[in-house]
DNA sequence: TAATACATACATACATGAGTGTATGTAAAT
DNA sequence: ATTTACATACACTCATGTATGTATGTATTA
């Protein structure tokens, strides 16, 4: 418990909020967000439930926040459209995926903050909001994924017969496959080289169709 | 609440048992796992939590019950061999994958148990047995894709720089991202068509790969 | 075969702890 | 002097586990 140390400057309650949702990410990961308690985050900081009171209105926008601090990056990269569709969208696509990936990879953060939306919380009741939230991104990426590859039909990159919304589901799906199995247990694979094996064959596979 | 019938004979408190197995399914995935009291699952079985507490030791046995009822016959479909790998090992590699697709589209209580694993239950304490079981489920089911990859590259329907592991878990996380999304909101795709889209698309890519 | 004894299959009642939200206290910053 | 940034204290709910009650089923015995 804080005893003598008391720290009241902007920046430093900034500094706290920010502890607070490290701190949250933590122990989130480790029991889970149901089976956390205020109090549980509190101690872990080293503060108590009144600095997580102030900060935020209760559990659940608690969560919220350390959600948006990654989430939102992520996503609007991820639904950033191909700016050069003149070119080569197949390699682009190729390119963007990869870019996704290796940002996971490479940011232990937003593992633990994936690992926690996919495997450590109940989507339900307060966390509703945060699931339609994700089914709306996933919809944006699909367009996105979708317009790429229709442009790579119209290029003639891929046969003209190609079903470019099942192409982008079954794109999409791959990828998130990956992410969840990776997330679940990291000693599995090397996500990277998996990740580039995985999706150059299956874009491969869309060239070359029978 | 039950007032003046009671039950007593073994076969229906046989009845009872399931009537609480397939009602807790029904709470979990409406409310989720751990948001969801034993008198939830009481009340809307008509009974009373005395009822529960006969039966099972404790929610996370009646968790534990209702997902043997529906995960063990899946697992050990899943697991099965190849019976015929001197033949066609890819052929049959696809058949059974599809199998697998089949089978969980056609059943709505796999369909709600695979959503509650995924996306309703916190995998952290009392769960962390059934992560482990789920884990070495997936390393079975590695193996055995990897073992039928591998046949089919040692009869040539493969290139022979193939490497099993990778191509092995690709078409689980394919696979498992296909599932996943699907339980997730079912009205995006169709199932049995996507996965056979994706599937044949991912196989064919390893056998015409550059 | 009927009476008795015990187990089964629940319902009901109770004690306990744990988590939440809020109200209040307080020292430092502004 | 007032607001900020917390800590502390309190009241309330709610889920759990267990203990107990009870009516029926089932086996045993005579």
């Amino acid at each position: 418990m804080k005893t003598i140390v008391v720290r009241k400057t902007k920046e430093e309650a900034q500094e706290t909020r920010s502890l607070i949702l490290d701190t949250a990410e933590a122990v989130f990961s480790e029991k889970g967000v149901s089976r956390t308690t205020l109090n549980d985050i509190a101690k872990a900081a080293d503060l108590t439930r009144g600095a997580i009171y102030w900060h935020f209105k209760n559990k659940a926008d608690l969560f919220d926040a350390m959600l948006q601090r990654v989430i939102l990056p992520m996503d609007e990269f991820i639904a950033t459209p191909d700016l050069h569709p003149e070119q080569q969208p197949l390699a682009y696509l190729r390119i963007r995926s990869m870019h996704v990936v290796r940002t996971l990879a490479e940011n232990p953060r937003i593992q633990r903050v994936f690992d926690i939306v996919m495997h450590k919380t109940e989507m339900v009741d307060d966390m509703l909001p945060i699931r339609d939230m994700h089914l709306e991104t996933i919809q944006g990426c699909l367009q996105t994924i979708e317009t790429d590859f229709q442009a790579a039909i119209d290029k003639g990159e891929l046969p003209a017969n190609t079903n470019a919304r099942m192409a982008s589901i079954g794109l999409h799906s791959l990828i998130d496959g990956l992410f969840a199995n990776y997330v679940l247990s990291p000693e599995l694979f090397d996500l990277m080289a998996q990740a580039e094996f995985t999706i150059d064959n299956y874009l491969h596979g869309l060239v070359n169709r029978k």
